[in-house]
DNA sequence: GAAATCATATAAATATTATCTATTACTTTA
DNA sequence: TAAAGTAATAGATAATATTTATATGATTTC
């Protein structure tokens, strides 16, 4: 049977796609690569790396071989784990990355619960977008992505978190609601693109793909947009917990409901990690904190989750 | 790093409780067993046995440590089954046990569909009792078990497959239902000792503990328990889907109502598998089948699911 | 309580395996 | 076509695993 250096070898391989990189990479020199590779390749009856391509890339079975290798690595990585468990010494460092809407309130609401139930866990908050978020997952640079759904990624693992309702922020009208016709009519304040609250704002209000706002100032904090509706009139869309945190006034806060139909936008939040991960205790802390938190009383309104992608 | 092979040493050890017996399964003499996990041991900084002791036991350290184990050794068996599944040579051989009063229904309701879900597997349906299924599955005789629950045992998986009502079977009275109180002026037949369904019935009948029908005959089979109830009066409890296939006459199957309730009296049927498997897939696929097949209107009726623990 | 038995540990020799340095073979690039 | 880059191979060496033989230590037996 193939060895656990082996594995770890066959990963560096895969990882740097060259042997000499990944043989320094694993303080070895590259023959010792070559030879434990063709050694694990004879035993299995297949090769792993097609060397004809440059640089070299994976065959068929050795894409669902890495598949495999990932997982038995993880499960290993539990043992000195357990020893440091054991010796006391353990001290995880939880790395989570949220996008800037969402940890706009999140964060300041969470903070002092997730020290209470993650006392000996050093925890790394960083804003990012997206598509950060998701090419800093396959990085392995961070262990937890809380943005907005729907996500759908066979490689990471996706456990929803809450809906949260997408609110009308216009000083001007004096009713509690308001319709997405009477929207149309306005001008819309957008944030700068990357944002995944921009694309839901696009669709919603539906200003079409090719809307370029050259007239429009287009803001990276949902701040700044708040105060150009308040100054040059318009509106801009804001999340309901957003909304809470900045206290803003209530009546210039509108629940939007659709034209069609009874159903009010919303958006929902998701926290996207690896299938496998050695950190899932503490991930599943994070989680069911932010559900107890925010995942109360949704079920009664009549949310129309929207897409961002 | 300890090595795979070490930990195939130690889970020999711990299977075996004896070094010499232990090193005979594993094809190796005993010193390289002593050596091998002693030298495991240092690498990690804790004993994995205690030899104090006759038969040797695990220390905390250990017990914590076989469980990663076992579940490194699941996930790395992958390998070989991937390499056989792309020689075309793979077949899975996968081991059920259900106990006889659900199997008597399930296994011919099930067969054929099986048959199409499970195309290269290769089936094996044996009938036990509760307890009997616990153990196999502990001893990895067995893959799969199908039991009434509730049940909760940690080191097992349990997956709930759907519930069945249970009904009342007595010729002599003419109403399609009857209640709790009318059954306890009639003689119960039950099953022979071991099996749940007994349990469920002498809880439901009220029956008492120290029940030891001296007068009664024990039947190990519910179709002559009925012949009886034909025969000398009295009733017996059979669960609807069994009572489905034995084609009984149906105005003989009534519907039991609680004196104090509005409920039903019902049994869960559920499954049960180690944490870990290799054969995951096959088991989901039977499963699934069970569930699609029976899951279908109970959400209506008022099921009180009873215990047999 | 000495002898026998059982169970694991240790020692030294041997076999196996992994890694290294040095070199070769092959491919791509200039 | 030479130069550079990259992986494979050969042979030597180091590291590791396994074996046989024996020691140690604990129980059981007479």
């Amino acid at each position: 049977m193939i060895s656990i250096q082996q594995m770890q070898y066959i990963l560096s391989v895969n990882d740097n796609r060259h042997y000499q990189r990944a043989s320094e990479a694993c303080f070895v020199t590259q023959p010792t690569l070559s030879m434990q590779i063709k050694k694990a390749e004879d035993e299995l009856g297949y090769l792993i790396f097609d060397r004809s391509t440059n640089p070299l890339t994976l065959t068929v079975f050795g894409e669902k071989l890495i598949v495999i290798i990932r997982d038995i690595l993880v499960e290993i990585e539990k043992i000195p784990k357990l020893i440091k468990t054991m010796n006391g010494t353990y001290t995880e460092h939880l790395r989570v990355g949220i996008i800037p809407t969402i940890s706009a309130y999140l964060v300041s609401d969470m903070f002092d619960k997730w020290k209470i139930s993650l006392p000996n866990i050093q925890l790394t908050i960083e804003e990012m977008k997206s598509d950060e978020l998701l090419i800093a997952l396959e990085r392995k640079e961070l262990d937890l992505a809380i943005m907005a759904g729907p996500h759908n990624q066979t490689n990471l693992r996706t456990i929803p978190l809450f809906k949260e309702e997408i609110k009308a922020y216009l000083p001007t009208v004096l009713s509690e609601t308001i319709l997405t016709n009477e929207l149309t009519e306005l001008h819309p304040w957008l944030l700068s693109k990357g944002n995944c609250l921009r694309t839901q704002m696009i669709h919603f209000c539906g200003l079409g793909n090719d809307f370029n706002g050259g007239w429009n100032y287009e803001g990276g904090n949902l701040e700044l947009l708040l105060r150009m509706v308040d100054v040059k009139g318009g509106y801009t869309l804001v999340p309901n917990e957003y909304l809470r945190v900045l206290k803003l006034d209530e009546s210039k806060c509108k629940r939007i409901y659709s034209t069609e139909s009874k159903e009010i936008p919303a958006r929902e939040i998701i926290s996207l990690f690896p299938n496998r991960t050695i950190k899932w205790d503490s991930i599943e802390k994070v989680i069911r904190g932010i559900q107890l938190n925010y995942g109360k009383d949704d079920s009664d309104k009549n949310l129309q989750v929207l897409n961002w992608q």
